[in-house]
DNA sequence: TCCAGACTGGAACGTTGTTCCAGAAAAGAA
DNA sequence: TTCTTTTCTGGAACAACGTTCCAGTCTGGA
């Protein structure tokens, strides 16, 4: 009987690689990296590995896929816009390119950085499968997607067409690293209570640091006060004016 | 018999957790990350898993030594000294500081950051590695020891106190990213043949990168041949040199 | 109606991280 | 010396994982 009503529900929805990396997604938002297992997996899909695999190759190609799907969705859509996270594939041209005129394109920048910020903030697995991605197989779909939302934003500001590829490496290798790096204050505070726990969590963080051997390192103990009151979206930002702010004064003059 | 020369070796050269780390990490450097396992650890040390197991909690404690280890050696050295990658710990004053004087704070920065660079090179595990134990906990040693290494040049800058951590953040962030990502290069040409087989590798790259679709990937494909001929470690000193523009920009005036 | 191919899922395999524990080796105490 | 305690070891075993195998079901077309 359960077999029947599982049967009948398996052919309305059938399965699919876009239902897998679905339900990978989903696994390893709600339990973490650790969570996204086979075993997990066919249960919450109500089938077996067999079924899994005839439509992925393994758990790498998994983990690639629903990497580039969130990846997909970041680049294409801009900060903020929380739903639908796992879409199949950006337009060919990106809504957020509505932003700006000439002079903004340093906006799109912005925008395009703080839409992979949110991602990361939302799914906080990201950010080492971002690093482990873009090492391991820079020929990817995941690699391109960024360097050309990036890269775009790029060429419309005032630098020379040889410069295109280091200035966009910079922006983007700077984006992962402190996107991965800043993702994990909200990981800590998975729960509810955004504010409480992330003050808490800072509140550690600079304590510990304070407690490090004065002789030893003076300048982490200087800035542990610091951390305390930041928001790291904007120091985020701030981050990518630098690197913005060292583009033009390089170039453009 | 065996029983007696192991025994008698174990007392003369007894098992401790520096050599632990220091028999991970060569595992880690010939076999790669998967290849780092108890069983493997516990035949190349002659030992059992609970030897193992009482100097070490688990297993993300020996990889999160193991990085450690090696980053400590890769701050307080700087670039290009291969040697000793395991050596316990960091002088007070790193050897690196005897670089400059008073204007070339910026070299300093540099000199650290191609230290961090060729550490990743030649230990490629460490970029992933970098990226989990930063995110993971950012109190643990490893973060400290590479924000005071890049911070105590940042404070030599001319840059004003309220700004040193987020510079600080903004440089560390973008040398664990870019040298994260161009670690892979290095990695797939593991073997012998230096120049060529890079050659080769870029190419793959760049021949992939040209066959994008024209619509979506119109700025890849642009850039797609600058990736040819470019060289990493000076691909990554223009992007410090990037950021640290940005920075006198912002600040220095 | 039947068939070929797409697709499924239960059972099983090899390997992994980790635990357990009887006992050897070193260090003090007598 | 001899006994006792603590530190440290390693073989055996366990649960969980990714993956493979394959007998079988389902479905669209002939």
């Amino acid at each position: 009987m359960a077999t029947r009503t599982r049967r009948s529900q398996r052919r309305t929805q059938a399965l699919s690689r876009e239902r897998i990396v679905e339900a990978a997604v989903e696994l390893l938002d709600t339990a973490g990296e650790s969570g996204l297992t086979f075993r997990a997996l066919t249960e919450r899909l109500a089938t077996g590995p067999g079924a899994i695999y005839w439509h992925v190759a393994n758990k790498e190609e998994l983990l690639g896929a629903a990497t580039d799907a969130v990846v997909a969705a970041a680049v294409a859509i801009g900060p903020s816009a929380a739903t639908a996270t796992t879409s199949p594939a950006a337009p060919a041209t990106p809504p957020a390119e509505e932003a700006g005129a000439a002079g903004s394109a340093q906006d799109g920048v912005r925008l395009v950085a703080l839409g992979l910020f949110d991602a990361i903030v939302r799914h906080p697995w990201l950010a080492t499968q971002l690093a482990t991605q873009l090492s391991r197989n820079p020929w990817g779909t995941v690699t391109p997607r960024i360097f050309e939302s990036i890269g775009r934003r790029v060429s419309a500001l005032d630098v020379p067409e040889s410069s295109w590829f280091t200035v966009t490496s910079a922006l983007v290798h700077y984006i992962l690293g402190a996107a991965g790096q800043n993702a994990v204050n909200k990981a800590g505070a998975r729960t509810l209570a955004p504010g409480v726990d992330r003050a808490e969590f800072l509140d550690t963080v600079s304590t510990a640091w304070e407690e490090l051997d004065p002789d030893e390192y003076p300048f982490t103990r200087a800035v542990a006060e610091q951390i305390r009151g930041h928001d790291d979206r904007e120091q985020f930002l701030a981050g990518v004016d630098l690197v913005l702010a060292g583009v033009t004064a390089t170039h453009h003059r």
